[in-house]
DNA sequence: GATTTCACGTA
DNA sequence: CGTACGTGAAATCC
């Protein structure tokens, strides 16, 4: 069979074997095809396609293909039933209402189950007992052509029960958000952010000293940076790495501190010498160890390019996350972050868009009149009577659970005037503490834990209040990772720019120069457009601040 | 050798 | 008694 006449938007289900080898399949059937009628059948027909998990979507970017939309199984069951594991025997179980303790598994941890593999067709990918089969689940479903084909049908088959799960408007969207994210994902990792190797190494230089030759150079450095504060303290023996022999010093030189934290030990700054040189070795020690000369070679590629990992969704609410530093890189190293010759990097950053999505899956009207202010919190303060900073502080602590601090008086405020708002918070906390899940407005089914039984009543009431917390900002934390999921999509679609980097409510793109306002207008265009199909009708506004520049830290923010 | 604790960077 | 993540070093647990 080769591709039949394909609409566009039809689920077109595809695996890829170890030898690129294409299975297709279709609600009218299946065929064996290889890469090329991939890219061919995007151009010509534009399906969505359906795979397993973004694993599948690796050849394809990485032959530079840019698919447009997609089904990502793993992603659709980490949103709906919660958690992170989504390989597909726990996927078939959940749809299928199977319990996951008796999912067959492959090697010795298998030998004592009855009713094994071998028992029915092997060909055959469902076992008698309705599981997935553990040799098909284990990679068998790669073995030929006839399997990659089948393999395919069952993906197809398995996002048609997806779809029969999808309970809203709004949990459909974050279905294409959520898949796409996934997608948006394999490409980060593949593309990397423009790195100034050169610019980063003149950055690290000054604070750890050059780069070592050999290992007795690197060790000859480190004893350097020990002695800077040690010479505050001669004649003791400390191992600056190890938290509890300087506590233990610092104990010793009359300073009460429970731990040795930066922001404990800043207070302390001026009273005795060691202090200062402590914390400043700190920071010279985490550039060492984290962002320092091996993490540039190990990190970037010969092209320029940071490149790390990157997940889809956490979790817990849902964000993206990336590794190699990408997520957490000092502010100090961003000068390093520069665009490629005859390119400008375009940044934007969604202002105050926790509080905004409140406004929006709170249904607070009150709350959503204050979105159409450039700075929310300036009517939520006159509305108030507090200055602005109290408005702000009371705003976030409400959101963030937060109880103890100066915010009091501001909270009661809050409650009187935004009480719609204020109440989807506080029935949040309340199913957290009582331990049952909770599911974002796009429909993140974010898993509670049970209180261990045994644990004391201090223990368990600090449990239930930490579980209130949680839940309460996943609602508010989740269902932001879902517009800017959206956002981020709609302006991969809409914007001819490449992202090059996703930081939670911050997109960086890579434009070519002549091309950065207008790519500045569409990211602004684009969050409108995300905005309305997150939450079709809702009237809170959402804004962006939006920089066209050479390098990460010339943007504010 | 794997897991936990401490610490700190980002949002 | 704000949340989440990733990372690395040392301590701790097998």
């Amino acid at each position: 069979m080769t591709a039949p006449g394909i609409a566009r938007g039809e689920l077109v289900a595809i695996a890829i074997g170890p030898a690129l080898d294409v299975g297709f399949a279709t609600a009218t059937g299946s065929w064996a095809g290889a890469l090329p009628e991939v890219l061919t059948l995007e151009a010509e027909c534009r399906p969505r396609w359906v795979w397993w998990s973004a694993a599948t979507a690796g050849p394809l970017v990485a032959a530079g293909a840019v698919l447009a939309t997609c089904w990502d199984v793993a992603a659709v069951h980490r949103l709906i039933f919660g958690g992170w594991h989504a390989d597909p025997a726990l996927v078939w179980a959940a749809l299928h209402d199977l319990p996951t303790d008796t999912i067959p598994g492959l090697g010795q941890l298998d030998l004592l189950a009855p009713a094994g593999d071998d028992s029915g067709d092997l060909d055959e990918p469902v076992r008698p007992d309705g599981h997935l089969r553990a040799e098909w689940t284990g990679g068998g479903w790669s073995r030929d052509s006839q399997r990659l084909q089948r393999w395919a049908a069952l993906a197809l088959r398995v996002a048609g029960l997806q779809r029969g799960r999808i309970a809203t408007p709004a949990h459909a969207a974050a279905v294409g958000s959520e898949s796409g994210a996934e997608l948006l994902c394999v490409e980060l990792a593949h593309g990397g952010l423009p790195l100034d190797r050169g610019v980063a190494e003149r950055l690290i230089t000054p604070m750890i000293g050059p780069r070592p030759a050999t290992p007795d150079e690197a060790e000859a450095q480190r004893r350097r940076r020990d002695e800077l504060v040690l010479q505050h303290v001669p004649g003791r023996e400390v191992d600056l790495r190890n938290p509890a022999q300087v506590k233990a010093l610092l104990v010793g030189l009359g300073f009460d501190v429970p731990d040795t934290r930066s922001w404990r030990l800043e207070p302390f700054v001026g009273a005795h010498p060691v202090i200062e040189a402590f914390l400043a070795w700190r920071k010279a020690e985490r550039i060492a160890t984290t962002y320092g000369y091996s993490w540039l070679d190990e990190n970037v590629g010969a092209d320029g390019r940071l490149r790390g990992p990157w997940t889809g969704s956490d979790g817990a609410a849902g964000r993206m996350t990336a590794g190699a530093g990408l997520h957490n890189m000092p502010a100090e190293l961003r000068p390093a972050v520069v665009a490629e010759p005859g390119q400008v990097l375009v940044r934007a950053d969604l202002g105050q868009i926790e509080p905004r999505v409140l406004a929006a899956v709170s249904g607070d009207a009150a709350l959503a009149a204050a979105t159409l202010d450039d700075d929310l919190y300036a009517p939520v303060a006159a509305r108030l009577r507090v200055e602005r900073p109290v408005a702000k502080v009371a705003v976030l602590a409400a959101m963030y659970g937060q109880t103890s601090g100066t915010a009091g008086e501001a909270l009661k405020g809050l409650e009187s005037a935004y009480p719609t708002a204020m109440q989807y918070l506080r029935a949040a906390s309340e199913e957290g503490r009582a331990g049952r899940d909770v599911r974002t407005y796009g429909g993140r089914l974010v898993r509670m834990w049970p209180t261990p039984a045994g644990v004391d009543e201090t223990a368990a009431r600090s449990l239930a209040a930490a579980r209130g917390r949680f839940a309460r900002n996943a609602m508010v934390q989740g269902a932001a990772a879902e517009l800017f999921k959206a956002w981020a999509l709609t302006v991969r679609a809409r914007s001819g720019a490449r992202i090059v980097l996703c930081l939670h409510d911050e997109l960086l793109l890579q434009a070519p120069a002549g091309e950065g306002e207008e790519v500045a207008r569409a990211l602004h265009r684009c969050l409108d457009e995300a905005a309305a199909r997150w939450f079709r009708g809702s009237p809170v506004r959402f804004v962006a601040d939006v920089s066209v520049v050479s390098r990460w830290s010339d943007a504010k923010g």
